[in-house]
DNA sequence: TACATATGCTAAAACGATTAAGTAAGATAA
DNA sequence: TTATCTTACTTAATCGTTTTAGCATATGTA
């Protein structure tokens, strides 16, 4: 449009003059409409127009005829409110934060899409940001996404980060964590219910005639790991298995490595069963299985954790504990919205989600193995 | 701290008085330091305590006493400015709206945590959502995102929104287009070389022995899937296997039965080689082949398109075409940067990236198979 | 002595929206 | 007739920052 226009006019223009038309061009880019122009253009106060768009002309008694022609006019003129100067008036920003591990991680990429639907459902915009697992860059994106005005924050607390999130509540800024919780802090989050997820899997290994089950985990002090540890520790006790307990923790800074050399022991061992305690643990341990040649069920039966292509793609899929993702994200943005503006969308008021166990044949009765 | 305090007073006072003490706390709640603070504490003007802190104390002769004590105070009342007012006054908001078409695929979610980690780089933050390839949605994801007043956009444009986007081309919003673009448009766009990248692969497949190398593309119209058939089809002409050429195009709303009916078409036939054109039907397909019982490569030849966990697992991982995504997501911030601010961080106002051809044993030389 | 120049800062408007408080004009009541 | 109440708006302050224009005071020059 631009082009054909410089076009068609710049014919009657002398090199000089098409400076100054693209210069006009420029200076007259449409301006966004402000609630000025609007008031202006009807030879009103900036006051009303605010006023009736914000749907409070009623309480300040504004005639209808004046609410119809302001509504016309801001249709008529492309209006729409700034949304910084909202911001900066000390409104909200419908604006939340969350700050996941690594958005490029599968689970945490299901999530966060779960949680722009719920969000713009609820009329939110969603600022994404990674930690790391990293604690300062952990509180680094507490600060910039509150700098930027977030209503309110969705958090994958990272290990350490123990004292930030305390902070955050002490400051009353609406919060709630997701995956991962502090039950020493008063605070909202919507987690999997760690404890029993490890426990069915576990289970249904003891089930299937497993004894000696071997868990593979990593270095934390996170809740929901050592939940996921004690799951599976009480169920084999419960079993009279204690004597079986072998809890192997791997360093995330070389995790390929370290589940070689893990795996290179349990062989050793006497291991029937390995229950990994996280997706990576699992497609990592599938990984170095393949490399060691040694195959699932056969040598050694599997259970992972949460849904992975690589799990379907073996002869035998892999059996894995599955997480309600859809309802733990649903619920944190339920409950931070809940949060910052008092409705009350959340079924409750942390959530505790429960786990499935997806059953497939890397985890097959075990005499039909060992006695046929 | 709060509790503790409150646990303290409330021996001396009435439960009304709880109460008060409690809005009394509310109130005091340590208001963040503004400009204004430290001006007053300081005894000189907001105008002042600006110009320091925004380096431009020489330009306006303030003293070098002055700037210290300015900077001290700063440092020491824990000031950072308010980004919103700053936004407001700046008229600019930090903000570059995304949209992919799923941001669970983990294709886009690993380019998005790339262009989250880019602009934190460059100073900005980013709002991401998800179109599903959908033009209602793209249409209101880029209101929306205006709305919100990001300074920039970058598109992963759907099927049929060529129009919407030349709009925001007319309206001068900075916008860049990611993964696809429309050749006759003037806008700039970050993508893969598509037409390399199936050159590359067929080339190979070529110079392997193969010489009946399918395609299994999807329905669109979308100037990218058109330049991968096209690298296939002039590779497959130059070799002068003209004759050859096949081109499968799969419904997206179907998928995986889809798949399977093309597939059994080519066995039917005398394909030697499969070449899909997108990471969706390249996982799908193995799925598909698997299920079938048929081997990757002693059936059948197999080249996918972008990584996969997948692809590595099999028994001859699979050979892919890579994408240089880092690149890709890093221009495509680059260059909407330099749209909104006048930068230039980009190498170019258009980036046509190489892509890679990772060469596995699913491609293996042809006579190695059939003549031995 | 008078004027120009340098120095070191301040005043005030602006960005766009919201809202408590106010006002003017007409209607109603005493 | 005067006081009170409605109605339908407006005024002006505010959020926190930036920036242009200006104002004293001090110093230098002729």
């Amino acid at each position: 449009m631009k082009v054909l226009l410089l076009n068609r006019i710049s014919i009657y223009l002398t090199l000089n003059r098409i400076s100054d038309f693209y210069h006009h061009i420029t200076m007259a880019k449409e301006k966004r409409t402000s609630i000025k122009d609007l008031a202006s253009s009807l030879g009103v106060s900036p006051a009303l127009i605010s006023i009736v768009l914000n749907g409070k002309a009623k309480q300040y008694r504004i005639s209808d005829e004046m609410v119809k022609r302001v509504k016309a006019a801001a249709k008529e003129m492309n209006y729409y409110p700034n949304v910084v100067a909202q911001n900066l008036r000390g409104g909200k920003s419908q604006l939340i934060g969350v700050i996941v591990t690594d958005i490029s991680n599968p689970f945490y990429s299901t999530i966060s899409r779960r949680i722009e639907d719920r969000a713009n459902e609820l009329n939110y915009n969603v600022l994404f940001s990674s930690s790391d697992e990293n604690l300062e860059n952990t509180e680094r994106l507490i600060k910039v996404l509150l700098n930027k005005g977030v209503d309110g924050l969705i958090v994958v607390p990272c290990d350490g980060s123990r004292n930030s999130i305390a902070e955050l509540i002490a400051d009353d800024v609406p919060l709630v964590l997701l995956d991962r919780n502090f039950p020493d802090l008063d605070v909202k989050y919507s987690c999997l219910d760690n404890f029993k997820a490890t426990r069915l899997a576990t289970r249904h290994l003891i089930d299937q005639g497993y004894e000696n089950i071997s868990v593979i985990s990593y270095e934390t002090q996170m809740n929901h790991i050592m939940e996921r540890v004690a799951g599976y520790e009480e169920t084999m006790r419960e079993a009279g298995l204690e004597k079986s307990i072998n809890i192997n923790r791997i360093n995330l800074s070389n995790p390929r490595s370290e589940m070689r050399e893990v795996l290179g022991h349990l062989f050793q061992g006497n291991t029937e069963a390995i229950l990994c305690l996280t997706n990576m643990l699992s497609i990592n341990g599938i990984y170095c299985l393949k490399e060691m040649n040694k195959k699932i069920p056969d040598d050694i039966a599997f259970v992972g954790f949460n849904r992975s292509d690589v799990f379907n793609l073996l002869d035998s899929p892999v059996t894995y504990i599955k997480q309600p993702i859809e309802k733990i994200a649903n619920e944190a943005v339920n409950r931070v919205v809940d949060l910052i503006s008092g409705s009350s969308y959340a079924a409750d008021d942390v959530i505790i989600a429960d786990p499935e166990l997806v059953i497939q044949s890397s985890t097959p009765k075990k005499n039909v193995l060992t006695h046929t």
